[in-house]
DNA sequence: ACAGCTTCCTGATCGC
DNA sequence: TGCGATCAGGAAGCTG
């Protein structure tokens, strides 16, 4: 919807507009969105002046002559849109207010989301929706109340940020403002949270919500605070619509991913989630040495996840033999998947390909995540072949490549694989030279099997020593 | 009690 | 270029 402070600045604009002006005739076009007895809707707002304007949480309040009050909740597209009574309704209109100064105001909502509901003085504030809505930020003095709250949840943050119950103002644009503000995982789960880091999000959300209401709001996508009026803000936001773009602090590409369904950019290398162990990823190119450094890194001590093993498992099961046969449009003769032949449809029928990974990776990117959860050691290193192209990369706090030059991989390739052919034909489809300068560090294995060792072990400490560092400076 | 999914709608944009 | 899939400033209402 509009948030807290675009419904702020519907009511600066809109206030002005209506006060003192007596509604001579009100239509409804949709009466779904009357949540109060319909049959009164009309009756007791016509004849009915307009006072002062309100608002509560994202609730406008509208105040009349009488002890009348009209809640309106503008939800994801609603708007009030102005104009004279001579003029066609806008196109939207669901409720129209007509005033008897020859203007009119529509109530303009593509999606039918708003809602409106006639209360009264007395009891509005006593009677939902409105007596279920938490404080604003800006009432909130001590942080330890939100503290105790988030404390008793395992919901991540981000869900409990949005539930107007506990604190009401912030949407979907401003969590993520306030998330990356105050560098929190949108995902950390409420029970991790400190009071150091419930002051740092309530001290955002005033300034946030505080700039956001000075610049009028963020006009994106279809909102506008009224006809012709946009808002500043968008022009401020660090995460908002910025998935993929580098992160305004430390260059890092912006991940987005879902959290209760809603979309959520942050930053993965400055907003660590810390229920989950810190990431070295390892990828690179095809046969370049990645299993060695992952065994290497497991050799050392540390825990390990290799996502190749994980589809080698993956397709061994009986299950997946049917459905890797119906997404390829091929048959197994011997009920077993057969690799050559699985290579040589997806290296000729690019979408066969598309369908398989559509199929593979979401189900192995669970099991990477299902082990993350389970691994209670503050550090893993997960095996990645297409790390970048399958977008997993925002879950990596180091990254670990490796490549070799083509004569050698060929050389490789030949001496190793059942089918060299095909083997180099899947090799050449591999993206992974176009990466190779978002990794923090890249071993080039074109030597023995010692000097790729060597140049391994000094790697997986060096990320082993950054990451402490990263861990020992995140303010908790 | 509560986590997770669906529903209320329509329009713009993305991706094969 | 067309056409289905997905996404969009929100929150209530289901189900298990």
């Amino acid at each position: 919807m509009p948030e807290l402070p675009e419904v702020e600045t519907v009511r600066r604009l809109l206030e002005p507009r209506i006060i003192n002006k007596t509604i001579s005739l009100v239509r409804v076009n949709y009466w779904r969105m009357i949540q109060s007895k319909k049959e009164e809707f009309i009756p007791r707002l016509t004849g009915r002046t307009f006072k002062k304007m309100d608002r509560v949480g994202k609730f406008l309040i509208f105040t009349f002559d009488t002890d009348l009050i009209l809640i309106s909740h503008l939800r994801m597209e609603g708007k009030y849109i102005d104009g004279r009574l001579d003029e066609p309704d806008s196109r939207y209109a669901r409720v129209v207010f007509e005033l008897n100064d020859g203007t009119k105001i529509c109530y303009d909502d593509s999606r039918c989301f708003g809602t409106m509901q006639l209360s009264n003085r007395a009891t509005y504030l006593k009677e939902p929706p409105l007596s279920n809505i938490g404080p604003e930020p800006f009432n909130i003095d001590d942080p330890r109340r939100l503290l105790t709250i988030f404390n008793k949840s395992s919901r991540p943050i981000k869900e409990l940020l949005l539930d107007q119950t506990i604190m009401t103002g912030l949407g979907n644009i401003y969590v993520d403002e306030v998330l990356f503000l105050a560098k929190i995982h949108p995902e950390l789960p409420g029970n991790y949270l400190t009071l150091n880091e419930v002051k740092r999000l309530l001290v955002n959300s005033n300034e946030v919500l505080a700039k956001a209401i000075a610049a009028g709001g963020s006009t994106i996508r279809t909102y506008h605070a009224a006809k012709g009026v946009d808002g500043r803000f968008q022009q401020q936001l660090f995460a908002y619509n910025r998935a993929g773009k580098p992160c305004l602090r430390c260059q890092t590409p912006l991940a987005k991913i879902k959290v209760k369904g809603r979309g959520s950019t942050f930053c993965p290398r400055c907003q660590i989630n810390r229920s989950l162990p810190l990431v070295v990823a390892i990828t690179g190119a095809m046969h370049a040495g990645k299993s060695t450094i992952l065994r290497l890194a497991s050799e050392a001590g540390y825990p390990t996840i290799s996502s190749d093993a994980m589809v080698k498992q993956l397709y061994a099961q009986p299950a997946s033999v049917t459905k890797v046969a119906q997404l390829l449009h091929t048959t197994f003769p011997d009920n077993r998947i057969d690799s050559k032949q699985v290579l040589d449809i997806i290296l000729t029928d690019p979408p066969a390909k598309k369908r398989l990974e559509k199929w593979v990776h979401p189900i192995i990117k669970a099991q990477v995540l299902q082990r993350l959860k389970e691994i209670k050691a503050p550090l893993v290193f997960v095996e990645v072949p297409l790390l970048f192209d399958a977008k997993w990369d925002y879950l990596a706090h180091y990254i670990i490549g490796v490549t070799t030059s083509y004569d050698i991989q060929t050389k490789r390739i030949k001496e190793n694989f059942a089918y060299p052919e095909l083997a180099l034909k899947l090799a050449a489809t591999n993206q992974f030279a176009v990466y190779q300068n978002r990794v923090d560090e890249l071993i080039v294995n074109d030597g023995t099997q010692k000097e790729l060792q060597t140049m391994a072990e000094k790697a997986i400490n060096h990320a082993v020593n950054t990451l402490i560092k990263t861990a020992e400076s995140a303010n908790f």
